[in-house]
DNA sequence: GCCAACGTTGGC
DNA sequence: GCCAACGTTGGC
């Protein structure tokens, strides 16, 4: 019998100056590896492929600047001996018309509890179906 | 198992 | 440059 399953949807972070949206798009694909946080590792692990991800930009951009999707994983990272910890592949998707950033997130009653405000050390996000609809039209992409 | 000290992340 | 929040480490 065919499972129902979901697309789930998330956000990751990245210091641009480090690995940026626009590496990831000459990339095409890239493994998102090198995860060692607890939490941030729980929601690398319920991923899957087709989940779309926002890739945001930390330091002194602080926005979100495009969408990517989970193409592979996860799998155990191969650049640790630990199998706990686990990578996924994810293929840049599109650019955003607009970047959304994070004063406008904080200021938007939408998302209020949301762990981008909440955990602000989490680099990777989970993010409600609502919240990632709200945030496709800052974007103006919807 | 507790907790103080320290390190890291990321916003301000 | 600073600091808040949180995780990790190591002594006890």
């Amino acid at each position: 019998m065919p499972q129902r399953t979901e697309n789930n949807f998330w956000l990751l972070k990245t210091e641009p100056t480090e690995y940026s949206w626009h590496d990831l798009v000459h990339d095409k694909v890239t493994s998102w590896s090198g995860i060692s946080n607890a939490t941030a590792l729980i929601h690398l692990r319920a991923m899957k492929p087709r989940d779309l991800a926002l890739i945001y930009h930390t330091g002194s951009e602080r926005a979100c600047v495009g969408i990517a999707e989970i193409v592979k994983g996860p799998y155990p990272d191969p650049r640790a001996g630990n199998p706990k910890l686990v990578a996924v592949d994810i293929m840049a998707k599109q650019p955003l018309e607009v970047a959304v950033t994070l004063q406008q997130i904080k200021a938007d009653p939408a998302f209020v509890g949301f762990d981008l405000l909440r955990i602000s050390r989490l680099s990777v996000v989970p993010v409600p179906a609502e919240m990632w609809k709200r945030l496709l039209t800052l974007a103006k992409m919807a």
